[in-house]
RNA sequence: GGGCGCGUGGCCUAGCAUGGAUAGGGCGCUGGCCUUCUAAGUCAGUGAUCGCGGGUUCAAAUCCCGCCGCGCCCGCCA
């Protein structure tokens, strides 16, 4: 249910019925709701704005919607009606329907599919954040949404590791799986630098492991499988699960069938098969391999039949991909679509989480794992909340919301396309523009509705102070917000707008007495802190942050 | 070299898709506000040639062209 649209709407209807058809546009606040400028008029109509918005702010016709309609400059400005929109927008939210949208279809989102060599790192962590939220807010938006994780068990990364573990003796200690394996895949590389032939002994690996060899297969179930284990647990731990893990090497006999099928677009070179790109109009590369001259298939050829699979089962997808897959997405959406006209396949991509001193790598040992943020950030909450008085559990439990909020949030915050640099001071941040900030504003107006009893009857004509009206205006936004982000695959709108909203509360907060208000004034506030609390809520939810009720 | 993305106060960031009225926030720094619903809050001050140069327009951070800087991609890796 759009809110602002009825605004908007009659604000168009009545500009109609004084002779300027037109559309009216966001006005900065200190003009208004909504504008209309004359300017484009002033040519064909030979009047200056000026006297056009004079003329229409004069004859417009009264409306209940507005409380006031003036011209300003050569702009028409709208003021809405503040009891009319408490009204509609407390009624929308406590009934719910502020949440409702139209049922749309099923899709498929894919995120984090990191390569399961070792634990997750922070840069790595972007990808599943966005791809989790952007999943939560798809489904807010009336998808009914799968969320999937392809696990690379096949490629060249994978085959690094079991050689790793089959010829690298390593003291093994009690660490978690992930932590323990991903010793014997740094070790390997670090034996490629020095022994060329091990190239060669990879490809074996990655051949034998494509075949089904057993003694492989075995080996990469427990060690790509506990190093699974730990990543999913990590991933847990900042509220993050999965519907659906899809092997790769589940789907290498499917890959192999569906090569034929792009025949037009395939050539052969010393018996392995590469795609035309330049054929198929795309540009940055010519020759995209799928099949090896060695008969074992290539990452791309795989990534189209686990697309293929997808697309097969729903009719949207959507990936989250580094920014250094867009060229590769490129080619496989193409290579989708000849093999399934109809398959819808988007991409949402997101630039890397950088350190100070360059590019995260496994490989390199120059990370900061996933595990190691939330540790570093609980701590930090935990130091903050220790002479509060919560009992141990409770502690724990607000510790933990807290801590995963601010990573959250503020991983979330920033457009998906932007570069960013980890610093531990800005990722451990609690106050101004951060999780802990939303989460307190949720905390201080739960603590305003446990400290009354209230039938629920409010009288929407109470409405009396600015404070008010902006919170309104603002709550009466979600369902835009949401519309936006959804269809513009950018979770950071939702963040954007979750902090705005709240820093508009404790305005709200700051100058609106609650419990103290006289009677009358008291229930409209009620109901209005209870709406801002159930959107809050839902905003959090769909950053995956907890909403604490004391903290 | 070609392609894609990013460039906004000391630092981080919104606005750019759909051009409009003094470019919003946050961090930092300075100074206020707890006898009233949680001070992880709030108020005030500080600080911006919107990378550079042209063009289009009544109007450009936003659109177009050229250039510069940074990142990413251009592998029988994934």
């Amino acid at each position: 249910m759009e809110i602002l649209k009825i605004f908007r709407d009659e604000a168009e209807r009545l500009l109609k019925s004084a002779g300027y058809p037109g559309k009216v546009e966001e006005a900065r606040e200190e003009f208004g709701d909504f504008t209309f400028p004359c300017f484009p008029l002033a040519k064909e109509r030979r009047k200056s704005p000026i006297d056009i918005a004079r003329e229409i702010a004069e004859n417009i016709e009264k409306s209940d919607y507005f409380e006031n309609i003036e011209s300003v400059a050569g702009y028409v400005n709208f003021r809405i009606s503040p009891k009319k929109l408490a009204k509609i927008t407390l009624n929308a939210v406590l009934e719910g329907r502020i949440f409702e949208f139209e049922k749309k279809e099923k899709v498929i989102v894919e995120h984090t599919s990191a390569n399961p060599t070792g634990p997750l790192h922070v840069g790595r962590t972007r990808n599943s954040l966005i791809g989790d939220s952007m999943g939560r807010i798809l489904r807010r938006y009336g998808h009914e949404v799968e969320i999937h994780y392809f696990v690379n068990d096949v490629g060249k990364q994978v085959a690094m590791l079991l050689w790793g573990v089959k010829n690298i003796r390593i003291e093994e200690d009690n660490e978690r799986e992930d932590y323990r394996y991903v010793k014997y895949y740094q070790a390997a590389y670090k034996e490629a630098e020095k022994d060329p032939e091990l190239e060669k002994k990879v490809q074996d690996i990655i051949w034998r492991y494509e075949r089904g060899d057993p003694e492989l297969r075995e080996l990469a179930k427990k060690y790509v499988g506990g190093i699974m284990r730990g990543i999913i647990e990590s991933l847990r731990r900042i509220n993050i699960e999965f519907d659906e893990f899809v092997w790769e090497s589940s789907l290498v006999d499917k890959a192999r069938e569906i090569l034929p099928l792009l025949r037009d677009y395939i050539s052969e070179e010393d018996g392995a098969y590469y795609a035309d790109l330049k054929k198929l109009g795309i540009e940055g590369k010519e020759k995209l391999y799928l099949y090896r001259s060695d008969g074992t298939t290539l990452y791309p050829l795989r990534d189209i039949a686990y697309h293929l699979y997808k697309a097969e089962r729903a009719k949207k997808n959507i990936d989250v991909l580094g920014e250094d897959h867009k060229l590769h997405f490129e080619a496989i959406k193409r290579l989708l679509q000849i093999i399934k006209p109809d398959a819808e396949l988007y991409a949402l991509f997101y630039s890397f989480v950088k350190l100070p001193e360059g590019k995260m790598s496994t490989r390199q040992g120059r990370v900061v794992y996933l595990d190691d943020l939330v540790n570093e950030a609980m701590e930090k909450v935990r130091e903050i909340i220790k002479d509060r008085g919560y009992g141990e559990e409770e502690l724990e439990r607000i510790t933990q919301m807290v801590a995963v909020g601010a990573i959250r949030f503020h991983i979330l915050n920033v457009q998906e396309e932007k570069p960013m640099t980890f610093r531990w001071e800005n990722a451990l941040s609690f106050e101004g523009e951060s999780g802990p900030f939303i989460q307190y504003t949720y905390a201080r107006a739960s603590s305003i509705l446990r400290k009354v009893s209230w039938s629920g009857e409010f009288d929407a004509s109470q409405i009396s102070h600015p404070q008010e009206t902006r919170l309104l205006k603002l709550l009466a936004k979600y369902p835009d917000v949401i519309r936006d982000a959804a269809t513009r695959l950018s979770p950071y709108l939702v963040a954007k707008y979750a902090y705005t909203l709240a820093a508009q509360f404790n305005q709200f907060y700051r100058d609106c007495p609650v419990i103290k208000a006289e009677k009358g004034v008291r229930e409209f506030r009620f109901a209005l802190v209870k709406a801002f609390k159930e959107v809050i809520k839902d905003l959090l939810n769909l950053l995956g942050i907890e909403a604490p009720e004391k903290m």
